[in-house]
RNA sequence: GGCCCCAUCGUCUAGCGGCCUAGGACAUCGCCCUUUCACGGCGACAGCACGGGUUCGAAUCCCGUUGGGGUCACCA
């Protein structure tokens, strides 16, 4: 049945809501994606930038999933925001799987908080019943000679109950409005200063759908007032949403749900090729893809806290710590960024040779596959814990492990020459590595990194007057098949004497 | 189209009226180191979108122009 017709609220008395004064430990952020695919850079330099103020301000960070539209959200893609942010450390004080005290964190499980406060904005006056179709809306907007994409003229603000009930006799079911002041509402960004969209510029916008499910215009100024959020910081393109919101707000105060509006600070996109947005569909977007390729969360975290603030003016290399301990959102750039991946692993890459020796040798392991067994054994993991040191310096992404230490793990036979390999070989090659071979048989020299070495200079290089690039160059496709490997003497010294000569002798076995 | 946002090297940025003949990083190109590749070192190239103001003085403040982006959903 419809509700009677009420006076309009009180807006002149609401309009006294002031925006929160949290600093500090009362600072109280909030990261709530919807988890509807693969997380990607742009979200998660948001949820960085969140994280990195709560805990720069010794605030609390609450971690809500907006899942409110059962067509596109997936557990699937739930489980993937839990596992980007664990992987990253960007741990979060309240919400899913850790609770708190506005439990549910899952918008999907809080209908009937909403029912409740949508309820009495209907009673207050703030809501009311919409049956116009898109269609109409257009309509009505060419034949009041307006721009067909305007929007919402709000016409149906004082619908009388008779309008109502032919509209129902129609069979149509009102979605729900909130009504929007009509004045200039103005806020002062965190992150672009005063904002002010004039009067009229935002229509009342539907918060409830026809079959009372309320929509994310609703549920999330709802959840984060309930939550006593203090600092929204999202992506840009809610800007313009913000002073509806801010409306919405107005509302709830007036009803009692809240006493202060949160601080915005609209963080700027992150761009990919040409002037778009970085698409999700983007594979330098997707997180996990990253991962995969072999970024460590602290460079991936060290280069997209770059994009839109900056540490210091000489410095682009950072520990996580200095970065909690240098941000603040109110140093974030305006301005888009683009993503560079170059720049991503090269910083990577500092982060890589920052490791402790053994972690890093641990966090190969993954990036190994089927080099190594399954679970690795303690001789592999053995030979690995001597080799990650010689080429910890020489990668950006763990990925270019395998490539780089997979000979170590292989029998002389299993040694693939890559085409460029032998292509480099030149006439003398196999005289080259006869010479080796023969001297590093010899029981008497020791297999050491400089023993090896010495000998290795005095048969080639003094021996047959070889230049040292020229003179290794055989040795080393035939050690590893490739062109590029890590260090040679160190190389052989770990493949032992024996496998060492084997592998010098199947090449020259094959030119 | 209305409204909103944005504008320093190719890219990310420092700069918040004089310290700027604009600093750093990535990328690119040289050179050095060197058993390959890296790492490291040295050097080069390269930028304040444009036009007006304000000021003794502007990359920095104001206005406009141009360009780019976002938004105008019963998605989030």
């Amino acid at each position: 049945m419809a509700a009677a017709a009420r006076p309009p609220p009180r807006m002149g008395l609401a309009m006294s809501v002031p925006f929160s004064t949290a600093t500090g430990a009362d600072v109280r952020v909030r990261f709530c994606p919807s988890p509807t695919g693969t997380p990607h850079v742009g979200l998660i330099r948001t949820a960085l930038f969140n994280w990195a103020y709560a805990r720069h301000t010794g605030g609390r960070l609450v971690f809500r999933i907006e899942d409110t539209d059962a067509a596109r959200d997936s557990q699937e893609s739930y489980e993937q925001l839990l596992d980007a942010m664990r992987w990253l450390g960007i741990d979060w004080d309240e919400g899913v799987e850790t609770g708190g005290p506005h439990e549910p964190y899952r918008q999907s499980q809080r209908g009937d908080i909403y029912r409740g406060i949508i309820d009495r904005l209907v009673e207050a006056g703030h809501l009311y019943e919409s049956y116009a179709t898109a269609e109409e809306m257009e309509e009505r907007n060419r034949a009041a000679g307006r721009d067909p994409r305007q929007g919402y003229d709000n016409h149906e603000r004082d619908l009388t109950d008779e309008q109502k009930a032919a509209f129902r006799a129609e069979g149509r079911q009102p979605s729900l409005r909130l009504r929007v002041p009509d004045e200039d509402l103005s806020f002062d960004d965190l992150v672009r200063g005063e904002i002010t969209f004039p009067a009229g510029s935002s229509p009342d916008f539907v918060v409830v759908r026809p079959n009372g499910q309320p929509l994310y215009t609703f549920v999330n100024p709802v959840d984060d007032a309930l939550m006593g959020v203090t600092h929204v910081l999202r992506g840009e393109d809610l800007l313009s949403s913000t002073p509806r919101q801010i409306a919405l707000y107005r509302a709830l105060a007036d009803i009692g749900v809240v006493d202060a509006i949160p601080n915005f600070g609209h963080l700027p996109y992150v761009m990919g090729e040409g002037n778009k947005k970085l698409s999700k569909r983007d594979p330098q977007s997707n997180l996990f893809l990253l991962r995969e390729a072999g970024f460590i969360p602290e460079g991936l975290l060290n280069y997209l806290s770059l994009l839109g603030w900056a540490l210091s003016a000489d410095r682009d290399v950072f520990t996580r710590d200095e970065l909690v301990a240098a941000f603040d959102v109110a140093d974030v750039l305006p301005n888009p960024s683009r993503f560079d991946a170059k720049k991503a692993e090269s910083l990577n890459g500092d982060h890589v040779r920052a490791l402790d020796p053994a972690d890093f040798a641990q966090r190969l392991v993954p990036y190994l596959g089927d080099a190594l067994s399954t679970p690795p054994t303690e001789a592999e993991l053995a030979l690995l814990a001597e080799a990650a040191p010689l080429v910890q310096e020489r990668m950006q992404l763990l990925g270019e492990a395998d490539g780089m230490l997979r000979f170590l793990f292989l029998t002389t036979d299993e040694v693939h020459y890559e085409e460029d390999a032998l292509g480099s070989l030149r006439d003398d090659a196999h005289a080259t590595l006869a010479a080796a071979s023969a001297a590093l048989a010899d029981e008497a020299v020791p297999f050491t990194i400089e023993d090896v070495e010495r000998v290795l200079r005095e048969v080639l290089i003094d021996g047959l007057g070889l230049k040292p690039r020229l003179a290794f160059a055989p040795l080393r496709v035939a050690l590893s098949g490739r062109r590029i490997s890590p260090p040679l003497f160190e190389s052989m010294v770990l493949l032992g004497r024996d496998e060492t000569v084997a592998r010098l002798q199947r090449l020259m076995g094959r030119i």
